[in-house]
DNA sequence: AATAAAAGAGACCGATTGGTTTCTTTTATT
DNA sequence: AATAAAAGAAACCAATCGGTCTCTTTTATT
């Protein structure tokens, strides 16, 4: 890698928990030549412009994010398992840039306005269902979750409790309600496991 | 009411959408003369500074939420019955304010900073919760909801869905997200009705 | 109708915004 | 080691930022 390309890179990095903390319009260039030690020159080279810096350090922050939340997940076995995993992976590690989901950071920044930034967390949101709707459909092929399962109903509720507990748990700096949002997400993959010994101890 | 007070208010319904848009940052006092029709002189008359009139907005736009969220609320018998027109309200009823909710809009806003902003949301989350477990806990006093049930935990998750699926809905612009959580939502509910004919229609 | 007070217009302020340009320094190639 | 290309510093730019101040107009009181 050239030195060049390194610089970059470690803009990238550096500007997107700045990105992610303060928002598109809440973080200025002066803020991003403090993080990185560099002067505006410095940092133009590597980019036409704001926009497109902020747009790599959102790349950059959800592909930080995807990873911590499937890592090993392909070493688990078995469908609600790894549902399982998915919820509490997202629970227990805090964010893996400062600042939050980029996702949600990214959608509730953009969603009214910088259609670029915008398609860029519509995609992300997009990849993490389609990943969630794999799992499920292996699971009811397997014989392991019900037949009548609705995979986008699954992984669109799973997306939305997650990301809405998370805004809770950091306005509220606790744990509990990204914990409440577990329990039920358990509770509802209790529900779609097909039946057995579940029956019962989930209605007990 | 006296003049003055009623251009104040007038500022603070026009100013309150454009901040639920696009942030505290993202909202200059120039966007606020044109939408106002007023000058900066004839603003800054009225609030004391930038903050002190987004803090207004802001209680302006979440009241607004509140009232159309609650609407004939108590004329619904039965707490589950109330619960279930919570979600359908916020499901079917588009932002009473432009721009989506503005307890998610302002909670990821300022969660990282200005601790002003952050307060009023926090309080905000904190109402709602609220009002939600009352509603739980009078069901279970009234052998109507389960014994056993957590309201907290009722609260949280119906709330974390709600808004976490309207981010995916509004990211979208389709209902699929926020009809998918209503669809859980109403499963749950389902599940901490007190049994009776709820248990096999539920499984069938 | 006279008058005092409230409301608003608009010029003005220094600081900061995103962005450009020039020149120097560092890096990589021969 | 010489040289060309890449990288970065720093001065500079017009525009805009939030905010103030003064002066005029409108409102309410007598």
């Amino acid at each position: 890698m050239t030195k060049g390309e390194a610089t970059r890179q470690r803009i990238i990095a550096e500007a997107a928990p700045i990105f992610n903390q303060r928002g598109y319009a809440g973080c200025s260039m002066q803020d991003l030549m403090e993080a990185t030690g560099l002067e505006k020159g410095g940092i133009y080279r590597h980019f036409g412009n704001k926009e497109e810096l902020a747009a790599e350090a959102f790349r950059y922050a959800l592909a930080q994010s995807v990873k911590v939340r499937t890592a090993h997940l392909a070493e688990i076995p078995g469908a609600v398992a790894k549902l399982r995993r998915v919820v509490e992976l997202f629970v227990e590690e805090r964010s893996a840039v400062a600042g939050g989901c980029p996702l949600m950071n990214t959608a509730i920044d953009a969603d009214d306005g910088n259609p670029a930034l915008r398609g860029l967390a519509l995609k992300g949101v997009q990849a993490w269902r389609m990943r969630l709707i794999r799992i499920v459909e292996t699971g009811v092929k397997a014989g392991e979750i019900r037949k009548g399962t609705d995979p986008r109903r699954v992984a669109n509720t799973i997306i939305a409790t997650l990301e809405g507990a998370l805004m809770i748990s950091r306005l509220e700096r606790t744990k509990i309600a990204l914990r409440d949002a577990q329990a039920t997400l358990d509770g509802m993959l209790d529900g779609i496991a097909a039946m057995e010994q579940l029956t019962t101890s989930a209605l007990s």
